[in-house]
DNA sequence: AAGCAAGGTTCATTATTTGAACCACGAGTT
DNA sequence: AACTCGTGGTTCAAATAATGAACCTTGCTT
């Protein structure tokens, strides 16, 4: 692992619940040593994305990531296009509906809604980084994304998270060809308990997805006819989220959602 | 210069006018040597901080940018304040207002409002980093802000941006000297031909500047009224925001405001 | 098919990163 | 006031990772 990989791993600790982190914290969270930190700090501090707390001596979030996300919204405007359809899906389904961007290192979120009116509500942060293995998005972005996505996932160890995460490489491989069969991903209780959900890739202009759109409930409200709704639904934001994009759904993944229906 | 800060810098050189760069042109911006920036490119694509263009291989900036810029806004919503004042302040002077970040490297754009009125306008990019010699803005910084940004830019070269940008050290810390007298900062034709400007800081919980706010206009539009006029409505939204910041302003400060009003 | 330019890779050399030990400071305790 | 504990921050020899010249591959142009 390079040096600009460990720098840039520190600043996906802070979340909503940790927007400030000292030097010590970030020891104990990454375990390495301090003086190497303290270094990776200041350089990106000196850059402008992290800031100083002059009181408590915490580091935060910097004014360059703003700077950045500005740019990239204004010449890619993929986070306003996708967010437009998860919030049309979610009022419409009347569930929480997230879209991701793949990543080799996991599920990035781009958006999220929930116009959810049931008692139980499924938690979700646009901070934490989602496994591949461990839910229907990273399932999703597995069988329709990068295939180097799929050999990396295989060699690296597959983090439980719950009694029912997929712990096999063959068990991986198997849910993954059922993924494409079916056109889109369902992943019951293996990244959260009581979570379950479904989730389709959209793609831009190549011939790889290049993120996943995704409805998560409480499993109890999970069964074939829901199931039949949600993966409709997904299915056709999907299509309409790609075009929007530049990009063209793959002929394979059409047919299988014709099927479905 | 670490490797850190060498990637990052590469992040830099995306912009409205540049969505999208290869690495041959990386290499004739920076003049480094095309493995080492193949290999910080495909470090940083792996973090998400980039994305690349399957078709023209050029690279993009990723959906970590956003991810980040989230989590920050969420957690301390500067940009969301200050942005309230500058879009009243555009309105009531009717001239393009910005606020800036103070960092070490410049000043870090957080956002801008046009609703001029005249035939001429002034451009502002939110992507480019703004000198700290050579601006308005700049100056404020070096007056307000920690004075190691001063002792750091009289060190480094004062590069001419045009004819009027201040070269000299002396003729630095006379400008700053005086900008500390009146409270705030202006420049004639330092930066861009035809453009002067205005500009305050505002504080957070420090006891140094954290931003500034200013108005730019063309030089034909300056003159002892509306520079009274830009000072005082500067000075007043500069208040409000240093409070919704939960900062406070010097005394030395709020003296020359006095004085000027 | 040949030529060109861009993206990407390799590997010995080199320079940078690394971390144990150290210092400084402030808060709470005796 | 001295003491301790936990921070943030710094130093410098040792070790590791970054570097770049040369090389390969790919896709487009002629």
């Amino acid at each position: 692992m390079g040096t600009i990989t460990k720098a840039l791993n520190l600043l996906n600790y802070f979340s909503e619940n940790m927007p400030e982190i000292g030097l010590m914290e970030f020891r104990n969270l990454t375990g390495t040593d301090k003086a190497t930190i303290h270094r990776h700090l200041t350089e990106m501090l000196a850059n402008g994305y992290l800031e100083q707390n002059r009181q408590t001596r915490k580091y935060r979030l910097g004014a360059a990531v703003l700077r950045l996300a500005s740019i990239r919204e204004r010449t890619f405007p993929a986070r306003r296009i996708v967010s437009q359809w998860v919030e049309r899906l979610s009022r419409e389904l009347g569930e929480l509906v997230h879209a991701s961007v793949i990543q080799q290192s996991g599920m990035s979120p781009l958006c999220y809604n929930d116009f959810g009116t049931g008692g139980t509500r499924v938690y979700f942060s646009e901070a934490e980084m989602l496994p591949l293995h461990a839910t229907a998005s990273g399932l999703a972005a597995l069988a329709f994304g990068d295939p180097s996505l799929l050999k990396q996932s295989l060699k690296s160890g597959l983090k439980k998270f719950t009694d029912h995460t997929i712990s096999g490489t063959e068990e991986l491989e198997r849910q993954v060809s059922q993924t494409r069969e079916n056109g889109f991903a369902f992943a019951e209780q293996t990244y959260e308990r009581e979570v379950s959900s479904i989730a389709v890739p959209f793609y831009e202009n190549s011939g790889f997805a290049y993120g996943t759109i995704s409805v998560a409930v409480p499993t109890s409200r999970m069964n074939a006819g829901t199931r039949q709704r949600f993966a409709g639904a997904l299915a056709k934001a999907s299509k309409d989220i790609s075009t929007e994009l530049g990009g063209n759904l793959p002929e394979q993944l059409e047919q299988a959602w014709y099927r479905a229906a």
